[in-house]
DNA sequence: GATAGGCCTTCCACTAACGGGAAGGTCAAG
DNA sequence: CTTGACCTTCCCGTTAGTGGAAGGCCTATC
């Protein structure tokens, strides 16, 4: 199976496939005019990796996935362990996002958005620095 | 005031200031022995900019919010505009990290978790892609 | 005066995870 | 034979900085 092909099956761009062969997280065969030759365990691999990343892992958490899933005697404690801090950090993101979108809010609900200059979230961006004035703006950052 | 100071003031790391430098944000004067010379105006932009940037906005995007603030004939309605589309960029991405800790926090419930080999996140990684099967595994990936 | 340390300078390399595009080889169809 | 769709490697670019080396400057101390 040719590149394209196993690009197709797995729904992982070339040139991506190509960097994970690139890093060793897979390694395809090769026929005789230099194209890489897949087999059905490599496309195997590259969707598990296509859904590892998907759900976050980095690369480097994706090539323990892959060489625990091999491995027929792991434990699946440490697995669960992998997902877990992986749970924990995607947490951290979205209580960081969610933050960032309520201060947004509140700072596009201030401004009026008109032909007028007056804007309350420049004016808050441009605040000085937070001396514990009480309620002049909701500083969230 | 030399770049330590100013980092203190900012609470910007300085080489993150000397990279603000270098892409043009800010032009600090020089003393003569080739030191940074922060005015104050050059540290109150560097706390404009830890802000924006706290709040998800891109580096392009900080250069934009920062010449409507130095320009005082702008319309508020061009910074609202900003603002409107970084918290639809920062609402996606709060939706698609949403996806992942659901997705992960029932695949993390479904493993036991012990010395056993057999784990459930792996098997979910690892499957066929999803010709339709009812009710199998929830898989949002 | 010498030296130590703590600043400051520039420059280069590196990060994560690819994407774009050039230059060129291969293969099947018409 | 040519065309077009594949494939190959190689190199550069991305974001927003971070780390480190080599070396200059400044102040204090011995």
């Amino acid at each position: 199976m040719n590149i394209g092909e196993a690009a197709a099956h797995s729904r992982l761009p070339a040139k991506t496939i190509r960097y994970y062969e690139e890093i060793g997280l897979i390694t395809p065969l090769r026929d005789l005019n230099g194209y890489r030759a897949f087999r059905s365990s490599d496309v195997h691999k590259l969707s598990f990796l296509g859904r590892a990343r998907a759900l976050g892992f980095s690369i480097e958490d994706c090539r323990t996935l892959l060489s625990l899933y091999e491995d027929q005697g792991r434990e699946s404690a440490e697995v669960k362990m992998l997902a877990r801090n992986q749970l924990t950090e995607v947490d951290r993101k979205i209580a960081a996002l969610q933050a960032m979108r309520d201060t947004l809010a509140y700072l596009i609900d201030c401004c009026a958005g008109d032909h007028r200059p007056d804007c309350p979230i420049l004016a808050d961006l441009g605040a000085e620095a937070q001396p514990e004035r009480s309620g002049a703006t909701k500083r969230t950052v």
